[in-house]
DNA sequence: TCAAAAGTGTTCAATGTACACCCATGC
DNA sequence: GCATGGGTGTACATTGAACACTTTTGA
């Protein structure tokens, strides 16, 4: 590792470019298979992983920087993405400084001319759902190296990131009851078991699948197709699309849905 | 108005103190006597009121410096008091700055030394319930003169505070289904009609008597007192108290509440 | 014919909602 | 005694939760 492909350098966002003080961090939830998984990155020298995040440039909507976060590493463009908390305890980055030091020293870098990250940061979190299949990790010089972890078996992760993972998955299983998911998770043409299997997934829990059925038909966010899905070895179960109009209205609007 | 007690100087916050960028507004919403109004702040010199906010010292908590910005304007401490969204669009300041900048002239304030206030910033909003007739008023240098404003009839705000003010009335009404309230909104013996008063204020919409009654007592925060209230004219309302224990374990663990 | 998953309704319990009359008090 | 607000219970509708058998498919 020398300083030219180092954390320090050769990265889009330059110092200069950005806002002092403040970044963002993105829990980024990927579904595939009836699996959940986070996306978190390793950076060489640093003690644990940590979550993909970046800083926000000068003239850059904060929103749109967790946005570029979440397309830079996964390529991905139309995901689901939301704010959910901002993390500003003055000491939070004090052991994430304490490396940078360490490893700016190893590195030969010219420490005081990256004061910049070396200072205190606030921290604006949000959570996107993604289809992990979908994604070609890849990764970037500021940020290290991608990798899943399933959500049950995930590294500790550096300061107060999984305390963002903690909150981001109580609140998106919160939100879950008021807002609609899939459409981004699942093929055009899903089977109810699929989507089933999905909500199985973020809510981490079985559901009844008769009464599941019953609360999505009644939603109208759904409609049934006159084709079936070949799966083999079993009946072939209906295919569903989304309808799109009701779907957007329902993120919008909200809506009730006891699971 | 003279630079000594100016917008920009005499304050504890003074720039070197301070996180450059970063800023904390708080919604600050009063209850009294089946009221509810908003505080609000209007510096001379600039255009439209805005909410009380200030920025975060350089060793601070964001959350600390929200909770310091409501005791200095309200005198009152232990005030519920949450962060519910970061506003963060690249252009959300640039007319403060516009007319600050004009103020800084107009005040012949050395404008290179306020570099800092001038440049973007991106806020951590929270909001807060308090009693209004327990406060007395403070103004300040920072942020001009305070004053409470009728809920309904709330003058046009500067940049984004009109938003910040209707996203967190959104989010008290959703949260009132999951925490409980009125602890520091009411006397600590208090009657069955100032706890439903306070709650249709708050929703903006009257409650049926009965079934609010039924509700409150089922979640056990509160216990009837062997004593009456003397109104006057009228039959004498019982008297409740809130069971501190069960309320602050109902505010951690969420009650169920539908109103 | 067997294994595995899809599909389909009913019953019961809990919760929410609507609603009206008498009571206490001070003037 | 009258005006005003306090206090109380029931009936109905809606929603949530539990639950089992038949169908389809391919090996």
């Amino acid at each position: 590792m020398n300083a030219k492909t180092s954390y320090f350098s050769g990265s889009a966002q330059l110092p200069k470019n950005c806002l002092s003080h403040v970044s963002v961090d993105c829990i980024i939830l990927g579904y595939h298979d009836k699996q959940m998984k986070i996306l978190c990155t390793e950076i060489k020298g640093m003690p644990r992983p940590k979550l993909p995040g970046g800083f926000v440039e000068k003239k850059e909507n904060v929103d749109d920087a967790a946005y570029r976060v979440l397309e830079e590493r996964t390529g991905l463009k139309g995901v689901f993405l939301k704010q959910f908390k901002t993390y500003g305890n003055a000491n939070r980055t004090a052991e994430q400084t304490a490396n940078m030091k360490h490893l700016l020293k190893k590195q030969n870098v010219n420490a005081a001319a990256m004061n910049w990250i070396l200072d205190r940061f606030i921290s604006v979190a949000y959570y996107a759902l993604t289809e992990f299949s979908k994604v070609t990790l890849k990764d970037n010089f500021i940020d290290g190296e991608s990798r899943w972890y399933d959500i049950h078996n995930m590294p500790p992760l550096i300061i107060d990131h999984e305390d963002m993972v903690r909150d981001a998955l109580k609140i998106l299983r919160l939100q879950i009851h008021n807002e609609p998911i899939g459409y981004n998770l699942l093929p055009s043409k899903f089977t109810l078991p699929e989507l089933q299997a999905l909500y199985e997934a973020i809510l981490d829990k079985k559901l009844d699948q008769r009464n599941f059925t019953k609360k999505l038909m009644s939603l109208n966010i759904i409609k049934k197709l006159n084709e079936k899905k070949h799966i083999g070895g079993h009946r072939s179960p209906t295919l569903y699309k989304f309808n799109k109009r009701n779907y957007d209205k329902a993120l919008k609007d909200g809506v009730a849905l006891a699971l």
